[in-house]
DNA sequence: GTCTATATCTCGATAGAC
DNA sequence: GTCTATCGAGATATAGAC
């Protein structure tokens, strides 16, 4: 933590770490002032709530996400190119980052109303969003024939449940993937992407 | 609740229901006594801690879940046969019930310890539990050439995920489906069995 | 702007009468 | 076995001095 941050700057850098790793209830403010190294009260004099905080934190992992992934859809590849790129850069972003997933499912856990305000402002500010982008991806793709004539959503849908559900689900997968003695995980993540886009690309049919 | 219950199944039904909707931190000891319809103190004389009657309840979620799944890997039928009815069961299970994912995932959004170990003791009390069953259908229907040799671990992943995404990220995925006023979530459900099954039997490629 | 002190509340757990 | 009463920890939020 840089020194010359002043202090709204300081809690908001330790808001972000706290949070995404804790979530809204499993933070606690002390937890938070002492990550910024500043009083308790200033919490709540800068941020009138927890609440408030905590929407900033959600905004901010929300842009880094869409932010790291957004240039994929924006270059002059095929779609296979894309989708390739897609799984392997998201993989490695969720593998390296494990607590982001862990965040917006806590998020989900407790309903996800705030989760949704945020992202609804988010996508409806901006036309250009990582899902408008992933979904025109898609649509041009089945003008073009480069793929079947699916519906873009349900698409999207199963590919980000396909490549996020491991990093999830991850605590109770362990029991099994660990009664291997040979199991390392880094190696089955980079399995995974190649399984990932075979499956989404070719299905499990023989030829 | 039926009045013949005694006071320690009216206990475990009651903490079924409010663990199920609120989770671990979520629920309170109040709520499940009033739920009960008993004196708060009695769930400590019967259950000694908040964390014994949850692990109550996680193992009863799981074994319905399991045992709801069960029959369909034990059929003589093609392997499509079993995707496809799991599929359809597993979309329908959740469909109806949907504070059962979420109960999972803000387990798992708590570092899913608890979860994993009473995972860890059903599968390991049992070599029949739905995993074996779901991982030995794919591997002999790989042996018998019925689908292309992959990955069982990884495809089994990739089908629970692909599945289970859209109730986990609903309240997100609400915000750009919701936009299209014609949208409809029974229909988009019933949609996606076929949409699901398409893609990982044959994936997006034109033919 | 920053600090100390504390009000206020919630909740799991327990003691003890009946 | 069941109840009332209460402890004690932990947390958000605020009051008020400096």
């Amino acid at each position: 933590m840089a020194k010359t941050m002043n202090t709204e700057e300081k809690i908001i850098q330790a808001a972000i770490n706290v949070f995404i790793q804790k979530g809204l209830h499993g933070a606690k403010m002390q937890h938070i002032a002492d990550e910024a190294k500043i009083n308790k009260s200033l919490l709540h004099y800068y941020f009138r709530s927890k609440e408030k905080l905590y929407k900033e934190v959600f905004t901010s992992v929300f842009s880094h996400i869409f932010g790291s992934l957004h240039s994929i859809f924006e270059q002059d590849i095929s779609f296979r190119e894309k989708l390739k790129s897609f799984i392997n850069e998201y993989t490695d972003l969720v593998a390296k980052n494990p607590h982001i997933p862990l965040f917006i499912i806590r998020e989900l856990g407790e309903g996800g109303a705030i989760g949704a305000e945020v992202f609804d402002k988010i996508i409806s500010d901006n036309r250009l969003t990582l899902p408008h982008l992933f979904l025109d991806s898609i649509q041009k793709a089945i003008e073009k024939k480069e793929i079947k004539s699916v519906d873009p959503k349900q698409l999207l849908i199963t590919i980000l449940g396909s490549c996020v559900y491991f990093f999830i689900a991850e605590p109770l997968l362990n029991v099994f993937l660990n009664k291997d003695p040979l199991y390392k995980r880094d190696v089955f993540i980079e399995e995974r992407k190649v399984a990932l886009l075979s499956t989404i690309l070719e299905g499990v049919k023989l030829k």
